[in-house]
DNA sequence: GAAACTGCTTGCGATTTGCAATCAGTTGGC
DNA sequence: GCCAACTGATTGCAAATCGCAAGCAGTTTC
């Protein structure tokens, strides 16, 4: 553990370790696309992050007990990015966070579907969101229904409409 | 309205105008510090914010509609910084960082009270928090009780605490 | 008229960011 | 065995940002 940074204040302590543009799009890429390679992280991003930064993210992620790391069986190089019970239990954070977002940011449609499903479910989908993270996470039991698929159902559903109204190829 | 960022996403977006280490900070002390003139949010701000780095989240976060700036009636020079219903509209993110912070990163007692309050009165308690907040920024008519003084004595008597056992003088 | 206070700016070294190129090790196809 | 593609990164470098200290012009107080 860190070094006692500004103040013991939790938000200001949240802020130290969660306070800059890309560690909580790693974690969203992880929670929301269930990205869990480097490669995976670095090149679907929407935003497009660079190498040294997702490295430098990950690291920082790591140490602070956000996410963890295995070997991946299939490769001797990769490694498996999971979420933590910690880094699980922010699902309320970007639940709050998107919803701010999607009503006062201009978001685009089909992004802002996910935000938008989450706020109306509200504590008890979350809570059966992280129930559903724990099993793909954390090897717990598999829940009954899937929350993530409901959620990525949605978003394609959003995307092809869009497409459907701009006839505008693009990646999924 | 700025142009278009690195993607439309709500997170991502607010990411663009928050994620970073002060304006959170800033929005807090006005929330919670009731904290409304430049030299209030310098001088009383427990991490010590630099009078540059102020001045210049001030400025981004007028622009982006999080808080606005009247004059003074009392001093020609005073402006007087006020939440908008933007900046009101973060009590529900604050209170789910808070209480991720107080729950997984080495909180102070005294600091960490008002997010717990927070916490166990849910979205009623933050709605009250939030028609004060209107009254105090907005000119909003004024609610039956202050949830602002509840937490700000719950904070001090915590405070108190801390001393009376520690016996070690400190600016309240 | 001096001192204190107002919001804010400036200078400057240190750190961080963002981008491109590059790296060594691993795997799969042939 | 050999080479291309892929793995998780690292390195170099210019630009931006940060954090600290000092300073500034105008205002109020006494």
């Amino acid at each position: 553990m860190k070094e006692t940074g500004r103040s013991g204040c939790p938000i200001n302590l949240t802020l130290e370790i969660l306070g800059d543009r890309w560690s909580l799009i790693v974690l969203r890429d992880m929670m929301f696309g269930n990205r869990r390679h480097y490669r995976e992280l670095l090149a679907k991003s929407d935003e497009g992050i660079a190498s040294n930064i997702l490295a430098d993210r990950l690291k920082r992620l790591l140490e602070s007990g956000l996410i963890s790391r295995r070997d991946d069986a299939s490769h001797k190089q990769k490694g498996i990015y999971s979420l933590t019970e910690m880094g699980i239990a922010l699902v309320p954070v970007f639940a709050a966070m998107a919803d701010w977002g999607r009503r006062f940011l201009p978001v685009t449609p089909e992004m802002s579907i996910r935000a938008e499903i989450l706020a109306e479910g509200g504590p008890a989908l979350w809570s059966k969101f992280m129930d559903e993270l724990r099993f793909l996470h954390l090897d717990a039991p598999r829940p009954a229904q899937s929350v993530l698929d409901q959620l990525t159902a949605a978003y394609r559903e959003a995307v092809e409409r869009k497409h459907a109204t701009e006839a505008e190829p693009e990646a999924v």
